[in-house]
DNA sequence: CTGAAAGCGCTTACAG
DNA sequence: CTGAAAGCGCTTACAG
């Protein structure tokens, strides 16, 4: 088949009629769940696409953020970016505009572009929204999932309870003991994680946990200086501080500046992402990194493979973080 | 007309047959001039779509950069986006990854899929690629314009002439004679608009212009670093250093920290943008404000006023820019 | 669940 | 530069 396919010709080597062609084309129920499977593998294989649709097919892939914004959306959005460019797929990226689930036009827009597939970062979508998805087949994945997805919903994420109990570990070893921490939000996943690893490293190194040391703020500059302020107002202060994000870790240093404190020497400061920024900042922040880039890759590779009617080695993966250890953290002083 | 209009429709109403308004809109060049115009404010004013192009439409919006990365371009992309979902308009983003024109299967994409316009990012079109935009009648806006761009062509800059003098009027009220001044890539207009602008402070301020003092490298923290090495390693090193940009300027507090000179005791500081992280580093770093959302959001409307027939306002814009002075910049001491 | 028939929206090829 | 005629690609409405 030379030309650009059509209807007709994908009807004949299936064995159907055009109207049925048609039919699962425009996502009808009326299709024999066999006649639906033979066309469309004959339609993947032989790149149809509607005749309005140019020339050739401009394909596309969604990528959708809760907020955007910080060089942590940024390292995402290279990921995927590049992958696409690659591929030769366009990138379409939008916002919820800081709600969990995507506006009503934004599925409108979706059934109507018919993208190869959606990317969603902490962010997801109602049991509706999946079901239109689900019937044009257009696949999606998330990346960092806020809650509990669906046990079908392929997800990319990193090991933020290893990331927790690596980072509480470290200070550990330093020698701290009172270690306070500031997680994201508490009804996110990766920050429940994070935090139940730092538990873990306290408890396993025999440090009984203080509920008085754990605070929960989000994940910006602001909320980590408003908790930083609590704990270190404390009679009795912690003399480190985990952070849930470079962000945050960058308001624990304003906080400690703000109070006289010097870091590392008053106070432990470790970070978790390792933006860009934490190499540039002073001192430089010791944090650990989360595959920001290789996360975005790996969620553009699989919505690709399964777009194409291929499935993925895997559809839930949690890549391994490092630490980066800087000027930021020492030993307990005095 | 409640329904979605059609060729057939648009015909009747412009007083022409079916045939001329589908030449029309396929952009063939055997239409009369008045006709053509005729037909294009209907297609306009019934936001006519081509069948295949779903229930309603799906309007885009390509923005394109140079090179994705950093809070500088997070900046515009939100203000981008924030445009553009106010305006149920999708943004399909692309990097031209470094070049400064985009490939060609990005011409071929946008030719594809027709968004109402495309923003530029400190990139350009070549000759042919204008050609084919304009043959679609698809508008575009260059934002901060890497070099001369033709004078048909709308810009949204901002007045880098004035925050080079800005900037080093600041630096001379403080008292310094020795301004090191660091510019981003010499055949980038903003750069030389900037390196200008530090000349004529200091020559009105009485200053001999010292062209050992003037040093060019990219915007990013490791030219900063390096050029702010040579500025400092010179007999009579400057007391206070101009940067390019905030991650220039993040560059220079490294080299400065290395060499153990105290930011702003041994070295005022000021930097170019005011990204977030200006406020955060520390000392906080004094900067020019680059109003990249608004020039952002600028952007978008004139594009799409452009895509609605409408002129805007103005075609070519330099927004101004602020000094936000922080704790980088005193008095050079002893 | 499938397809023959009718018909819509658009384009092409060509005469004027 | 324009449009009548022919025809392609797709969808709809309905019979089986």
């Amino acid at each position: 088949m030379g030309e650009r396919p059509t209807i007709a010709k994908i009807a004949e080597q299936a064995g159907v009629s055009a109207p049925t062609v048609s039919k699962v084309l425009n996502g009808r129920a009326d299709v024999a769940e066999e006649t639906r499977a033979r066309i469309e593998s004959l339609i993947q294989q032989h790149g149809y696409r509607r005749r309005g649709s140019g020339t050739s097919a401009s394909p596309m892939i969604d990528l959708v953020f809760n907020q955007l914004g910080g060089e942590w959306a940024m390292e995402l959005i290279r990921g995927v970016e590049e992958v696409a460019r690659a591929e030769g797929v366009e990138l379409v990226l939008s916002e919820c505009g800081g709600a969990l689930r995507p506006r009503q036009e934004w599925i409108e827009s979706v059934l109507n572009r018919r993208p190869l597939g959606v990317i969603m970062v902490f962010s997801d979508l109602d049991a509706d929204q999946r079901a239109q998805l689900e019937a044009r087949r257009i696949p999606f994945v998330v990346v960092d999932p806020v809650g509990d997805v669906g046990d079908d919903v392929p997800s990319i994420g990193s090991a933020n309870w290893n990331g927790g109990r690596m980072a509480t570990a470290h200070l550990r070893t330093l020698g701290h003991t009172r270690i306070g921490m500031i997680g994201g939000p508490v009804d996110t996943l990766c920050s429940r994680q994070r935090v139940d690893g730092y538990t873990d490293a306290l408890r396993s190194t025999g440090i009984e946990v203080d509920p008085g040391l754990i605070r929960y703020g989000d994940f910006e500059v602001g909320g980590g200086y408003r908790e930083a302020l609590a704990l270190l107002n404390l009679p009795d202060r912690p003399t480190a501080i985990f952070a849930g994000s470079d962000m945050q870790a960058l308001g624990v240093y304003q906080a400690a500046r703000e109070l006289g404190l010097d870091i590392p020497r008053d106070l432990s400061v470790i970070g978790y992402d390792d933006l860009p920024l934490a190499e540039w900042v002073t001192p430089a922040l010791t944090t650990i990194h989360q595959p920001l880039h290789r996360m975005a890759e790996l969620a553009t590779r699989v919505v690709l493979d399964l777009a194409r009617g291929q499935t993925p080695a895997a559809l839930r993966l949690d890549l391994a973080v490092e630490i980066r250890v800087r000027q930021s953290t020492v030993g307990p002083q005095g």
